[in-house]
DNA sequence: AAAGATAGTTAGGCAACCTAACTACCCCGT
DNA sequence: ACGGGGTAGTTAGGTTGCCTAACTATCTTT
């Protein structure tokens, strides 16, 4: 067990300090090397989610990526539009809602960005040693958590 | 170099795959809970890295910073516009760069955002165990890496 | 059947980013 | 000594991702 002891406050603090700027930047660059050619990461990460749990509804999928309705409805829209997602008429016999799958394509988009390993992020952990891409493996549970992310 | 077989290949975007989101997520929230009263994540990091570079130049805090020239031409803008921020007119004999200063009113703003508590990153990691938190120091080193922070 | 809650959309705005194009200046070679 | 090519920084214009407020349509409850 780490100590635990006099400043557990100093400790988070410091740590916080020290993740905030490496996170911000990450996710800048990220966004920013989305290959023209496939989907950006947020779509595949919306896809995935959608993929997980076909016919979720808009609001729950907010909730679930934890943004607003309006803003999933617009990503959903766009989606739909690139023809990587389809809404299927009530599922329920509840008219308001629909229930979102991932289409065909939109599978196929998934699988060709995945089998694809041109991308930043794992170019960056490529060239990592093997030990660094541990404490990344060790870390990973932690940031799930943090980051609020349910099954 | 270490071995790019077939069996780490699969192993880094399975990484890659698990930490997108989780990174993506968190920059989100991040980005979105500043505090009204404060400096928001991106100000206390481009502040920090004018103190830590005094008399740096746009250009070099753009490379530094990883973003365009023109994006950090109008955060420094701001920086200076609230007054947290310094142009001292050329340090050297070149009349085209000046060099940038953290004002007295930003660093106290950088210190108050510091002291206080209630930042959402900071109660996200207070609420982890030890051990979670552990986990994410020894993997601060590989993200700062893969965020490409210099010094 | 009216009141209130819930699913989703529309409208309007903001922050952070980009590229292209411009000004002002520096330096170097002929 | 001057003209061209590079560099520092800004302006202009557009995109993406996000938000709140307010609206429509559909339940649900009383």
């Amino acid at each position: 067990m780490t100590t635990t002891l006099p400043g557990p406050a100093a400790d988070v603090s410091a740590l916080a300090d020290g993740l905030r700027p490496a996170l911000l930047r990450i996710s800048r660059q990220l966004r920013r090397e989305a290959q023209p050619l496939g989907l950006s990461p947020l779509d595949a990460t919306l896809l995935t989610a959608v993929a997980k749990r076909e016919g979720v509804g808009v609001s729950e999928l907010a909730e679930l990526e934890q943004t607003s309705r309006p803003t999933m409805s617009a990503h959903v829209k766009r989606l739909e539009a690139a023809g990587w997602l389809k809404r299927l008429p009530p599922p329920s016999n509840d008219k308001r809602r629909f229930g979102l799958v991932i289409s065909a394509s939109g599978r196929k988009a998934l699988d060709a960005v995945r089998r694809r390993r041109n991308d930043w992020l794992e170019a960056r952990l490529a060239a990592l040693d093997p030990a660094a891409r541990e404490a990344l493996r060790q870390a990973l549970g932690p940031l799930s958590r943090i980051a609020g992310e349910r099954a």
